[in-house]
DNA sequence: CACTTACTCAACCGATTGGTTGACAAAGCG
DNA sequence: CGCTTTGTCAACCAATCGGTTGAGTAAGTG
């Protein structure tokens, strides 16, 4: 199995079925029959991803009798945008400056028919 | 095979070491044995874990000789960063709605009055 | 009490995954 | 030309995954 929480958040949500739970219960609680019931699978399927989802901190669920409501924890999704944040940001910024030192490049090589105006 | 972009994307960051490769490389390009250099894997496994974020649409390839310089792609962690937003603020948003919920319970129940008529 | 509802656990199955080794292609270098 | 570097492809293997069926538990209902 996977050991740290990220590959276990990536890994849940790398499920179509799951994203749509996931994506449901952003809606509102419900209970495992109730988010069981749109899918082609059986009950005994939703129960093993709802558990997925549980692991990976995404799930939350509460008892109330025989049910077990599932409720969406949000906090989850903080850790993922920190990681992407983080790279996309960086990958961005080394575009930017590729971008930079491309339009330099470009500037220099045409300097004799660009216009003297040097944009910075 | 996972057979959607975003299944995709979450899968191959599911795994560790693509995540750190994925990490190396928004530092700046880097071929295929610069990336397999500091993990305790073969350079074959390397090769596999690009290609899945290759596929995934994280990372794409040039060509300078024999090497495969690998390239970070930005734009692919948009497609997961407006998935994630989205269920985030569903979901905090009814965490607040929630929340309203329970202060106007408390505020009523602090009142020994019970009005008789009770709005659903 | 028996019965139904809601759900989980255990065992199994086929497909996929992450790793290996070995062979091979493609390009630069002696 | 051979040799090295850089990387991929193919075949295999053990572990995991998503699904199944069947049994079992826990709680409300007749």
């Amino acid at each position: 199995m996977v050991d740290d929480q990220l590959s276990r958040v990536f890994s849940a949500l790398a499920d179509p079925t799951r994203r749509d739970i996931v994506a449901r219960l952003a809606g509102g609680d419900a209970t495992v029959n109730e988010l069981a019931e749109p899918y082609d699978v059986t009950v005994q399927a939703v129960s093993k991803h709802i558990k997925v989802l549980e692991q990976a901190g995404l799930v939350s669920r509460t008892r109330d009798a025989q049910r077990r409501p599932c409720h969406l924890e949000g906090e989850v999704f903080d850790l993922m945008t920190k990681w992407i944040e983080r790279y996309r940001r960086e990958a961005e910024d080394r575009f930017r400056r590729l971008d930079a030192v491309l339009e330099q490049m470009e500037q220099r090589s045409a300097h004799d028919n660009m216009p003297k105006e040097e944009a910075s």
